[in-house]
DNA sequence: TATGTTATCGATACCGTTATCGTTGACATG
DNA sequence: CATGTCAACGATAACGGTATCGATAACATA
């Protein structure tokens, strides 16, 4: 009686069937014009809104997109989602979000049981690979489940990824320290064990082969993405690589902190040392000095991957002539700013 | 047949009733051990997984929160996200999220009317407070609808809101600033009306009021929180107010474009400049020098609304007396590092 | 007049689950 | 033996919609 009116409301109101009422929701013909206008006077007047709970239950459609996410702290993921969220609304999808509380695949099982349970017409996994815990989540998922997208991760056959080329991006970098005249370059990597940090490495290491430099185990110091992580490896860096004349940091928040340990010992950048960073994070030309960078869009990432799964959705033969491919690599960007330009 | 199968196939396979299956896996008596074990041996066979849809049909309950943002691009409502969905998680409840295209109030309406299309129990609006667009939201939104918490905006009686107490954030930096000396003190202030803007505006005002010292138009400087409109900002005071020898910036990206301007001109900070931003982002010990702020913890905040609108749901007649007051408001702190201190 | 066509609307079943009440049989009790 | 109690289970309706088919009346056509 207080509460939200259903259809069968609107019926009594209206005086005809429920059935009547949801050809004038759905806009389906076999209305008489008198009675529509009717019935979506009505409408109004209750304020009567379609629950989307029963119509997903009869039409086996949902029209909603699970989204398994870990380390919303991590600024990237909420770039990702803020491109998750503009496509879904665009596209008149709803979503269903789960944060993973860590990186383990051992939780991950509950979390997507708990989307299907709510009918997701499919899942875009957003959660970074460390070791092998996306290898898990794939061997356990049904086949016969909601269509997945894998974002920022390692492309594998026959299932769908989407992720940035991060190999290219380390090999940028190495590229563009080298040009701009060092020859000791070194590299503060991201957390162990991720697919990111993995990748920009060996393409770090293979833009210094390329140019014919030698790769040691003193160039390489571990951090975690965490500025205080990019502290210490630089400190690290100082003692053990003391000639080193160019740093490329895995992430922009490590490359900020070799900036500002950097300006506390009096050592000039880009004089002495070029420093760069990858991410492109909106501050980063505001560092002191301004920060060199790769810039990955996760933005479009976030929209390439709803576009996905919704092409999945309405065709699951995928055999369109124009559809999207299932591993899609988007291409970083060098942006080139003070902290490497030589003067 | 292909499909995930339903209480039915679960129900054929064990010989019994629905109803017996439905007893199982909630937990109900009336089932003797013996079926009761068969029937969870089947059920693991089969991954039989009940449906969250169906059932919030008929209990009237969906164990779903509706999550309203905007701008996820500001990095402080990731903070926040990250919060709900840690305490969501842990009181068993799903998340529907929804992102405003933009800040109007516009475009609200449908996005509510879909969640409540999906039976949400409650609503977090995290979208910020800007003008009047609050007001509008609260006073179109339907009283019998489920319960709604408005997130980092202003209080207003009757209806529940949790906050960051901006206005004690402003004057304690301006506090601060006059303790360390400083004796012309200016304000980049954020985007233009947002409640968060007003009250650190007024706040900075009362500080200096506090302690006697004047406030003229020309010590006030309108940013929009963007680092660049903070690097122009400051280029403006310099030029109009040459004198300033402190500046609270509305928050650490503009303060660190006032660093960033600083470092360029020669302007020593701290010695004859004094800065400080707001939201003790993650990188603020590593600026250059490092940026005194202050610290908001918007991941508690986001925690909090959920504890309260699981409690609004629970009970609805709020008579409890350890109850959680319908206004919460957080204190902010003061974080004091090298950008401020008196050599 | 008998039949066909069309526009408009309703009756019924169903989606997958649970609430509610009823049924059955075994056993104890007076 | 009649009755009561209890454990274990099923039948039916309901949640709020839609799919499917059918019904009715008005009108056109043969």
């Amino acid at each position: 009686m207080n509460n939200t009116p259903t259809i069968k409301d609107v019926a009594r109101l209206c005086g005809v069937s429920t059935q009547t009422i949801s050809r004038v929701i759905n806009q389906k013909p076999d209305v008489s014009p008198a009675t529509r206008e009717r019935i979506l006077k009505i409408i109004k007047e209750t304020g009567y809104q379609p629950s989307a709970l029963a119509r997903s239950l009869i039409q086996q459609r949902s029209f909603t997109l699970g989204v398994i996410i870990a380390g919303l702290k991590y600024e990237g993921i909420a770039k990702v989602l803020n491109g998750i969220t503009e496509e879904a609304n665009k596209e008149g999808y709803s979503l269903m979000l789960e944060e993973l509380p860590n990186f383990n695949a051992i939780d991950v099982q509950p979390v997507i049981r708990s989307l299907l349970s709510h009918q997701v017409e499919a899942i875009i996994y957003a959660a970074p690979e460390i070791g092998d815990n996306w290898r898990n989540v794939r061997l356990q998922y049904p086949m016969s489940g909601p269509r997945m997208v894998f974002l920022k991760g390692s492309p594998y056959p026959g299932i769908s990824t989407i992720s940035v080329d991060n190999h290219l991006g380390g090999f940028l970098a190495a590229l563009h320290l080298y040009e701009q005249g060092c020859r000791n370059i070194a590299h503060i990597s991201g957390e162990a064990d991720w697919w990111e940090t993995e990748e920009r490495l060996k393409g770090w290491k293979a833009g210094l082969e390329k140019v014919g430099l030698p790769v040691t185990s003193r160039q390489i110091v571990a951090g975690n993405w965490s500025a205080s992580s990019g502290e210490k490896a630089f400190l690290t860096l100082l003692e053990n690589y003391p000639e080193v004349d160019g740093i490329f940091a895995g992430n922009d928040q490590m490359a900020l902190s070799v900036l500002h340990v950097a300006n506390e010992r009096g050592i000039k950048v880009p004089e002495q040392l070029k420093v760069m960073g990858f991410d492109n994070l909106a501050e980063t030309p505001y560092y002191s000095p301004s920060l060199t960078t790769i810039r990955q869009d996760l933005r479009v990432l976030g929209i390439m991957s709803v576009k996905k799964v919704i092409e999945m959705i309405n065709e699951p033969d995928k055999s369109s002539k124009d559809a999207l491919p299932d591993t899609i690599i988007l291409k970083p960007e060098l942006i080139v700013r003070e902290s490497t330009q030589a003067k």
